[in-house]
DNA sequence: TCCATGAATTGGACATTGTCCAATTCATGA
DNA sequence: TCATGAATTGGACAATGTCCAATTCATGGA
């Protein structure tokens, strides 16, 4: 039987706040939400959170793996609710957005490095790097480096994943 | 038969100025440098470089394929001068040390998503996690979230790694 | 040698993102 | 009921990279 959400805090060792609940339905909403815009979405949702609440909240959701917090080159820290599966991403260099690609694998590491040069290697972090069908469709070839595309890129569009079952 | 480094940059375009040199050769003489540390190199060998002038020359290299720009998160902007390999990096989530760790490929993209989502892939980002030989010696467990290790850890030590032939 | 023009200078302002501050109040949960 | 973790306020701060723009420098082709 699943826990509840405000179950699911308690067994982690937070108090189920309802900042944390707005927080934790925010990242549900939009996979690969930055902080600004979970902070705007709980704002609407319960009326009002401070900045703090929101990166506080934020910090233990991912300290406790509740959620995962990814960073893009370019991007803000961006937040997602799909933890445990190693997926990886897919990151379109002109406009930044962001989806999710399953891991052929499942569980870090999914990778052996060629010479593990004395490192304890506990996660391959992989991301793919290309262009979006949208920006392919529309003839864009704005490079990562262009400091206004860059700009842009690092607030994406909002892209449906398939929800984790 | 090599070309001097000035008649690379004249191959690629660029004129060949002290400051571009100067640069070039903070980025040979410290993988992963920082943008801070090419300026504090650059001045000490050729007595003054604009801040402007750091990173306006950075990214012109940068641009033209001489140097790559990596940054692992929570790190700021890092400079390499081994390009064209694909190769990856280790990243010590203590202390934020970096070392090569060559492609099992050697040219990107060196990996296949499960689904490419109608992406045009070009790149597969590769970034081993974990914590270093120096880091595990001393028995450090610091959290990457941890602030204070993570300002640490965007200022890693510096480590040798082979130089390429 | 001349000179067009790309490059660099200065050095602060600006922008973004995330953290810090700290006294006080809130609200969760035992 | 109340101890204590959490949230509030709202600006200050920090780090990193970009912007500004008039002026000067210096590269490299003629």
């Amino acid at each position: 039987m699943t826990l509840t959400p405000a179950e699911t805090l308690r067994r982690h060792g937070l108090q189920a706040t309802a900042q944390r609940l707005a927080v934790l339905r925010a990242v549900a909403s939009q996979p690969h939400i930055t902080a600004d815009d979970v902070a705007a979405v709980a704002a609407v949702e319960i009326g009002t959170i401070s900045r703090q609440g929101v990166y506080d909240a934020l910090n233990a959701l991912v300290q406790r793996g509740l959620i995962r917090r990814i960073q893009p080159v370019g991007s803000p820290a961006r937040y997602e609710d799909r933890v445990n599966d190693n997926h990886h991403h897919l990151v379109c260099r002109i406009c930044g957005a962001v989806v999710d690609v399953d891991c052929a694998v499942g569980s870090a590491p999914c990778l052996t490095a060629k010479d593990d040069r004395g490192y304890e290697i506990d996660e391959a972090e992989v991301a793919y790097w290309g262009r979006c069908p949208e920006c392919a469709a529309q003839g864009r070839t704005s490079s990562r480096l262009d400091p206004a595309a860059r700009r842009r890129r690092g607030a994406p569009r909002v892209v449906a994943t398939p929800t984790p079952s």
